[in-house]
DNA sequence: CCCTTTTTTTGGAGAAATTCTAAAAAAACC
DNA sequence: GGTTTTTTTAGAATTTCTCCAAAAAAAGGG
């Protein structure tokens, strides 16, 4: 529908309670455009300024962290000086080049835990994490 | 043997490369010291200064990385903004308390990944790192 | 629409962890 | 001992990320 060009984007916005202002919308459509993507804040806000979307630094963190906090993205910690985000929020693991940095998704169903001890002391496990370190 | 105090650690410096200065001495004798411990920079500083050990802050960073390198620690990567260093270099897994940040150590044999794909491009597997995020 | 309220964005300052630098100190070697 | 090499150090610099307070934009009536 050529009049509401962003549609499913806003309403995606609107139902996760987020304002659909500019900046969310181009962010959105930029991370949410089909393919699996990981990211960092600085690669986003680089590539949106490549795209002419005016948006701050500081507008990438907080939206990062908004659609990290509704569900639409998913934190991966593999680096302890950077802060990566998946916009695959399936269950699933990775592989990390240690040589470039870079993020590859691997299925769920690739990677089996087939054993787990409880967590002690009444705790609830929010999620496990496997990361298969690799390098030429 | 009375007058040769720290010969154990200072062979296992030596046996690393490593020169026996004094502030490789006293970080080894904290960190070895028989107990699987978790630091990090600024908390093993602290330790160090607390006990009156004189070492900068920079030293502790040179040090925990150059037993890094000799295999003597082994970094843990749980939380993007700090880094993590296990006096267990066996092969073994980590519950991370979100809550309070503290690290905890899974015995190898407790966590079982029967499934792993194949490493892509002929890239070779460094290490499978399987972190248990928990909180209360 | 226009006004009011609420939320968002922003640039720049601030914070935290880590690395760099270059000079002084300590260890190794002959 | 004197020389060479390595290590330590304080402080500056860097990097990533957060905070702040003011300006801008969105929402919600009339």
């Amino acid at each position: 529908m050529e009049n509401r060009p962003y549609s499913q984007v806003i309403d995606r916005l609107r139902n996760s309670g987020l304002r659909p202002t500019r900046q969310r919308i181009a962010l959105a459509k930029l991370l949410f455009d089909g393919c699996d993507r990981h990211v960092t804040a600085e690669s986003l806000h680089a590539e949106a300024l490549d795209k002419t979307i005016r948006v701050s630094l500081a507008t990438v963190y907080n939206t990062l962290h908004q659609f990290t906090d509704a569900g639409l993205l998913r934190e991966i910690v593999v680096d302890s000086h950077r802060c990566y985000f998946d916009t695959n929020v399936a269950d699933h693991h990775h592989f990390f080049h240690e040589d470039s940095g870079h993020l590859e998704d691997i299925p769920g169903d690739e990677v089996v835990v087939s054993k787990l001890p409880q967590a002690p002391g009444g705790q609830t496990v929010r999620r496990v994490d496997v990361v298969v370190r690799i390098s030429g």
